[in-house]
DNA sequence: AGCACGCCGACT
DNA sequence: GTCGGCGTGCTC
């Protein structure tokens, strides 16, 4: 009898069998829509057997075998198998997960008939006398003038036209006027610019070994061209015909950069996964893939997931970003996946960055990756920023800013420049604080402090959205005098506007990036100088450039020096590389100023040296000397309940449920960081080796014992290669 | 995850 | 006597 392994979308470590009597290899990788439980559900076909060790008599028929699509290939069932096992999540929602909604869907997708991507005009259309086309048919006469005017033209470009040209299009199709273009590769070479000779090692380095698998930790400072980079090498993949995935952090910088790739490859069908898509924009963008079609596949974190008919290079740029984890439920690493599936299929793996995630360096230097450098930047006469240090000890400090921060922005206004004040608040918000009991206003459904949201009038929390009036005096000893405390955007741009009472002010924070008409108002304020002075977080840190910026300050960013999570320093000096790289791109030297009690401490040191490899070195140092990654392996087993005790119990519970091997190091439960989170407790149990192989043994072992406990009013994932803990 | 089964409290 | 609370366990 024919049997079929489904992987299912439920949270059971397992695959189900149904009978199948038509099913064969090829079949492997196919939707196919099956009975579970009272429902009819879709899977994916795993395996195909000829027999099941399911009791015969309870085997059910599978339903309908999808033929809509063609199969998902190997590479993407052996990755979906890969992370399964590595991060200890079922297989079933591993596989679904990576499908578009679209294709979780029970009615078949009809793939609308591809209008092909690119076109030519004929010799018939060329000698149509436009003289016979009626006058008010203007778009015909400029789609005709179009062609005329270019040798191949993209779908995209006829778009650009008109929403209706495609229709006109279709006409001219049918008349034989133009006809599609047989995949002709078209790089802007007018474009390209001419490459630095550090640029150059690196493109030739790289190109020297395109065909096989490698990990090249490509170390470039910020705006020393690593996207060129990337795009020379795209090219050379593409004349073979390969396509490439590239994958970038959650940022609002995805068009920013598919723009740049579109102006080089202008008629490569380039695909943009980001959260943005509607489903049938995000299905047909995936299928494009699958097909080979889509030559360039540009996403985030989940793109890792896209199936890739012929895959000839990965590129993970900024690869050091917190984003490329998944902080719940299939807590995955898309780098890690990316590095993975290179090796998989024998080709190249870029990961790029300013400032390189101390994993990734430590693998460089222990060469298992190899390292490339570009220390210089890109632009004529461009220079590094120069950073200095405002000792806050020494001098008055009021509302968070220094008089010397005010006299250097004056400066730059008179000057008509740009500056951008960076605040830092890992570790730091505008919390409500009586002054005379120091009394701060929680949240009383998650353990964290409710910021201050002057406009509103109001109290929020940041973690779970509980939102609540600002009291008029402290609850606790009945003072009036109860104010924020910390520095936030809001409260930081007050104090600006009443020491720069002339200047203009722009503020940033999440809600502004949110809407996309009013991120791209805030660019064209931005860029037509209509703001003297930018005040935002990390966000400001990452992506747009600025060209008119001469100056960025920087407030408080001690808080993660002495921070209990041992990567906060890695971090803030990646945030403050990235934010000070926006500083004085064209032809001046752009100044960083930064607001700290400890001008003198090595991290701010390396930071105005520009010496990454220095810092890198001495925290691998420490990291070693602490026993902390990369030195050792790590895995936490993360527990959720409506209390805290509960979840205290069940990990101390768990943790005698298994003997650990002599290589593994078992923690005692702790509450975690933010101990409370949308009404529920949190706590978790970190386990530790110095054996990669023997963690994920134990693991295991583990993770059936965890499966088999009845887990009354808890929910616990485990979390391997932690971040956040 | 859904969904049914099942065993105890307040209700027409 | 039932309606429904959600604790427990199964889904090929």
């Amino acid at each position: 009898m024919q049997i079929i392994r489904v992987a299912l979308d439920v949270p059971v470590n397992t695959l189900f069998d149904y009978i199948a009597p038509d099913a064969t290899a090829k079949h492997i990788g196919v939707r196919v829509q099956v009975p579970f439980g009272r429902k009819m559900v879709i899977g994916v076909i795993i395996e195909v057997a000829s027999d099941s060790s399911f009791s015969r008599g309870k085997l059910r028929s599978a339903k309908y075998i999808f033929e809509d699509i063609p199969p998902l290939p190997k590479a993407l069932l052996d990755l979906s198998k890969f992370c399964s096992e590595y991060y200890h999540y079922p297989l079933g929602e591993v596989v679904m997960s990576g499908l578009p909604t679209r294709l979780r869907d029970s009615k078949p997708f009809v793939e609308k008939p591809q209008v092909p991507f690119q076109y030519h005009i004929t010799n018939k259309g060329q000698l149509v006398d436009t003289a016979l086309i009626s006058k008010r048919s203007l778009l015909k006469h400029r789609l005709l003038a179009l062609f005329r005017g270019s040798r191949v033209i993209n779908l995209i470009e006829i778009k650009q036209l008109s929403a209706g040209a495609v229709k006109v299009l279709k006409e001219f199709l049918e008349l034989g006027w133009v006809e599609e273009s047989v995949s002709e590769l078209r790089i802007k070479n007018d474009v390209e610019p001419v490459l630095r000779k550090e640029q150059a090692i690196v493109v030739n380095d790289i190109a020297a070994e395109m065909n096989q698998f490698n990990t090249w930790l490509l170390h470039g400072i910020t705006g020393s061209g690593k996207t060129e980079i990337y795009m020379r090498l795209v090219a050379l993949q593409l004349l073979q015909g390969r396509q490439t995935l590239v994958l970038i952090p959650e940022i609002s910088l995805t068009p920013q950069l598919e723009k740049v790739f579109r102006a080089r490859f202008p008629v490569t069908p380039i695909i943009s996964l980001h959260s943005g898509l509607n489903a049938s924009e995000r299905a047909k963008g995936w299928l494009q893939a699958l097909h080979g079609t889509a030559k360039i596949i540009l996403g985030t974190r989940l793109s890792v997931f896209t199936p890739i008919s012929d895959l000839g290079l990965v590129i993970v740029d900024e690869e050091q970003d917190g984003s490329f984890k998944q902080q719940s439920g299939l807590c995955y690493s898309a780098r890690d996946l990316a590095i993975f599936r290179a090796k998989y299929t024998g080709v190249p793996v870029i990961l790029g960055s300013a400032t390189p995630s101390l994993e990734s360096y430590h693998n460089a230097i222990s060469h298992r990756y190899r390292m490339l450098h570009l220390s210089s930047r890109a632009a004529d006469n461009a220079s590094l920023p120069s950073i200095q240090y405002i000792d806050t000890r020494a001098i008055r400090v009021r509302e968070g800013l220094s008089d010397s921060l005010i006299t250097a922005l004056e400066k730059k206004i008179a000057l008509n420049q740009q500056s951008l004040i960076f605040i830092n608040r890992r570790g730091f918000a505008p919390v409500l604080m009586c002054k005379s009991c120091t009394w701060t206003a929680t949240c009383s459904r998650c353990a964290s402090r409710l910021v201050v949201h002057l406009k509103d009038k109001n109290l929020c929390c940041h973690y779970c959205g509980y939102k609540s009036h600002i009291p008029s005096s402290c609850p606790e000893c009945g003072d009036q005098d109860i104010a924020p405390f910390g520095h936030g955007t809001q409260r930081i741009e007050a104090a600006l506007k009443e020491r720069l009472p002339n200047a203009r002010i722009l503020r940033i924070d999440r809600d502004s990036m949110r809407r996309k008409e009013a991120w791209k108002k805030i660019l064209d304020e931005i860029h037509e100088h209509r703001v003297d002075i930018l005040v935002g977080t990390q966000i400001l840190a990452k992506g747009h450039n600025f060209p008119n910026l001469g100056l960025v300050g920087v407030l408080n960013p001690d808080a993660s020096l002495y921070s209990t999570d041992f990567r906060a320093a890695e971090s803030l000096f990646s945030q403050l590389m990235q934010v000070a790289g926006r500083a004085g791109r064209a032809n001046s030297t752009g100044e960083v100023l930064i607001q700290t009690k400890f001008p003198n401490h090595p991290l701010y040191q390396a930071l105005q040296q520009h010496d990454y490899e220095h810092l890198a070195k001495m925290l691998l140092a420490e990291r070693r000397v602490a026993n902390f990654p990369p030195y050792v392996y790590q895995a936490l087993l993360r527990a959720e309940a409506p209390d805290l005790s509960t979840a205290l119990d069940f990990l101390s519970h768990v943790m005698t449920i298994i003997c650990p091997g002599k290589n593994i190091e078992i923690f005692d439960p702790v509450p975690a960081q933010m101990a409370k989170l949308k009404g529920m407790e949190r706590a978790h149990l970190l386990v530790q080796s110095n054996s990669r192989k023997e963690l994920q043994k134990f693991l295991t072992a583990w993770r059936v014992k965890l499966d088999k406990i009845s887990t009354r009013k808890i929910r616990w994932a485990l979390d391997v290669d932690p971040v956040e803990f």
